[in-house]
DNA sequence: GCCTAATTGCGAGTCACTTGCAGGTGTCAC
DNA sequence: GTGACACCTGCAAGTGACTCGCAATTAGGC
C-alpha cells in the first residue's frame, strides 16, 4: 500500500491499529471519529478511542485523511481522495447530501478575485434544508 | 424597545438579563457564548454562564439573534439584523472576514435548480486562507 | 398590590475530546 | 538475527463547553 510510504516519509509507523482507522474512514465515506471507533471495533474491539482520535490527526497531518465541520460541533473526517464533493447538510433532518465541487467553482473564484480569499472547498459544509424537507415543510 | 413585542408574544419576558444578552450579541457583531457572557458579566457581574446559553437559545427561537458555526465546533451569535454577509474564516490565523451575500447568489441559485437544496446562507462559514495569510505563505 | 408562570442562579451531570504516563512494538543499524 | 530507541497504544484522569433539575425570584397581566 502506498500509505505506507506516507506515513514512513514523516518517521512514522504503520500499526494494525492505523490501518484499521484508514480503512474505517474509507469505508464510511464521511464519519465521526466515534463511528471509526465503532468500525474499528467491529474486527478490533479492544482499539482505544484516543488511539483512533490521535490516528485519526496522524493521518490528517499525513494528507491521508481530512475533517470537515458539518454543524453541530463534531468534526467529520473523510478519506482524502474521496474529497472531490461538497458537503449540503439538512438542517432539518440532518443528511448529508454531495454535490460536485464544480458547482462552486464561480463561488469560489469570485471570493479569491475580490477579497483574496482561497476558499478550502473541501473543508467547508453548506447548511440549509435538503429538497426532501422542503416539500414536507410547503405542505 | 421592538424586541419586547417579539418576546410578549410568545408570552415571554423582558428581563434585565435578556437585554443585556441582546445589547452584547449586537455590540460584538459576532460572538461566542463565552464572550457574550464576558461582555454581560462587565455591567452585571452576577449573571450566570446558563442563563446566557438559555437566553441566546430563547432570542435565536424568537428571531432577534442566530448562531452560525465558524468551524472548531462553538457556534457563534450574530443580532438577526446583521446577518447581511458571509462569513470567510481563515484556518491559519483564525481571523473572520465578510463578505455580501451577493457574491453567493449564483451557488445558491445553482444548488437549489440542481439539486433541491434551498441553502440557508445566514448559517454558513466559508473556510480557507486569508489574503493577508495567503501572502505570507506563499512567500 | 397580587398572583402565576416565566426566569434566574447554582450545582451537578454529560459529551466530546485531550493529556500524561508506563508498557509495548515496529524499524533501522549492525 | 539482535538490540536499541523512538514511536504507539491503552488506560485513567482531566478539561472545556455546554445542559439539566430545582428552588428561589420576579416580570407583567389583572
Amino acid at each position: 500500500m502506498a500509505d505506507q510510504h506516507e506515513l514512513r516519509d514523516k518517521g512514522l509507523r504503520l500499526t494494525p491499529q492505523r490501518e484499521l482507522v484508514l480503512a474505517a474512514v474509507r469505508e464510511l465515506g464521511h464519519a465521526t471519529p466515534e463511528e471509526v471507533a465503532e468500525k474499528v471495533r467491529q474486527t478490533h474491539p479492544g482499539i482505544n478511542l484516543s488511539t483512533v482520535y490521535r490516528n485519526l490527526e496522524t493521518l490528517e497531518n499525513v494528507g491521508l485523511v481530512q475533517h470537515t465541520h458539518l454543524g453541530h460541533g463534531g468534526a467529520t473526517y473523510h478519506a482524502a481522495e474521496e474529497l472531490t464533493h461538497l458537503h449540503l447538510v439538512c438542517g432539518t433532518c440532518g443528511s448529508v447530501g454531495d454535490a460536485p465541487i464544480d458547482v462552486a467553482a464561480n463561488f469560489v473564484n469570485a471570493l479569491a478575485d475580490d477579497y483574496g480569499f482561497k476558499t478550502d472547498v473541501t473543508h467547508f459544509a453548506v447548511y440549509g434544508t435538503c429538497s426532501a424537507c422542503f416539500t414536507a415543510e410547503s405542505k
